[in-house]
DNA sequence: ACTTGAACCTCCCGCAACGGGAGGTCCTAC
DNA sequence: GTAGGACCTCCCGTTGCGGGAGGTTCAAGT
């Protein structure tokens, strides 16, 4: 009968002699016996073991899963069921991240990247994933450049919206109540009028008047909303 | 100014405080301030590079990552890129797992399994990945039912060779000559006729030659292989 | 028979990203 | 003033090994 060296097995089956220390150790792969000195010595019942333990393992299970896997072959079935539920529910999860990344990446200007990603943090906290995966269809939808023209857009708004703030023009004059309405049809644009979607937004806005916007990157809740509100109240 | 209890926090941005601890720990978001009494205080500043934090983790980013992906905001685009591919091949190693995985759940009985997929770690010692990504595209090819063909034809082979072994056939009787044909035949249709893959299956014979048949389940080197080479010289 | 270098042995620390518990202090509300 | 959360700082555990220290043993060459 042969007997195997653990370098040798190691080559053979091109485990590390570590990897099947540890496998020892935890009593998945025990070599069955040993020379009087210490050294182990793998019966091919081990070497077996070993191999049916490594094509386990390249199935992506886990070493629990590996250990009941072998202790009844009548688990097998089920372990490689639930496995393969889990591999493909992984898969959808890296697709998801994938194809997220990707937009991302060919969307954006290296400095815009993080404020996006920042916002889109923020509001991933009040809206939910079936709300979130709307917005993002939705701006599939309208294509790259359309959603990067509302951007830009809103950011016109803002900036002309706080131009006015800073020159003292109230909030019921015509040019500011004018871009009020355009600040609402941007935003209908955005949550596509989803009445629940515009709560969500609205609560989102509330509960952190004064944090998201300084998160945000503003220099502290300026005001700018009820500023709007006011205009809109005006028309 | 707001500052933010770590309690707080962790129930505004969905982490745990644990989570909160561990980034304040490794110096990822620390807590700008602190009470007299040593309770955590995050500031406005803070608060945002947690959600900075947050959006690049799920991406995938590892901490690490994030770090550095935030020390610099030029570092970011060719972190993401880096990012991507590495989701790409993940998605691909997955998606083989898988199939693989399916595959093998649809075409088996519990108890063909676990040999099977023995034989396929044996095998996969002597095959390069090329050579058994074409193994598997050729079993493919021919589709599930003659693959089953195959593998019941080749334990038929045997049985009927180690029969004629038993009765003391010899190995030039035309019967067992003919019996040797067909194996090489069923072989030459597994190996596709390759003659690299061909070295590399008659390799994992002569390196294994006693290992394997036990590891297989075969009582011992019982020299099948030898009575068809016989064969095979007697033709 | 002796030496030497490779192979082997047993601890033990380390990784990523936290989870969770122990044991103690603090805050807040009644 | 007291209860009960919330908070603090260690510290051990997880997965699947990698890798090193420090010591023994084996196999081959002289």
């Amino acid at each position: 009968m042969t007997r195997w060296s653990i370098g040798d097995l190691a080559k053979a089956s091109g485990l590390t002699v570590r990897t099947l220390y540890h496998y020892d150790e935890i009593g998945l792969v025990v070599a069955s016996e040993r020379t009087t000195s210490g050294h182990r010595r793998y019966t091919p019942e081990d070497v077996r073991r070993l191999y049916q333990v490594r094509s386990l393992r390249q199935l992506g299970l886990s070493l629990d899963e590996v250990r009941t896997a072998l202790s009844r072959s009548d688990s097998l079935r089920p372990i490689f069921e639930a496995q393969l539920a889990a591999l493909t529910k992984q898969a959808q999860q890296v697709e998801a991240l994938r194809s997220r990344l990707a937009a991302l990446l060919d969307g954006h200007t290296t400095e815009s990247l993080l404020s996006t990603l920042e916002m889109m943090s923020v509001y991933e906290s009040y809206f939910t994933a079936d709300q979130l995966d709307d917005l993002r269809s939705r701006a599939a939808a309208l294509g790259q450049e359309a959603v990067e023209g509302l951007k830009t857009s809103w950011l016109e708004l803002v900036k002309q919206l706080r131009q006015h703030m800073a020159d003292g023009t109230p909030a019921t004059d015509p040019r500011v109540v004018e871009l009020s309405r355009q600040w609402d049809e941007l935003g209908a644009k955005f949550t596509g009028g989803d009445p629940a979607i515009q709560a969500a937004a609205q609560r989102s806005w509330e509960e952190n008047k004064s944090a998201i916007s300084t998160q945000i990157g503003w220099p502290s809740d300026d005001g700018l909303v009820d500023y709007v509100n006011q205009a809109r109240a005006a028309r």
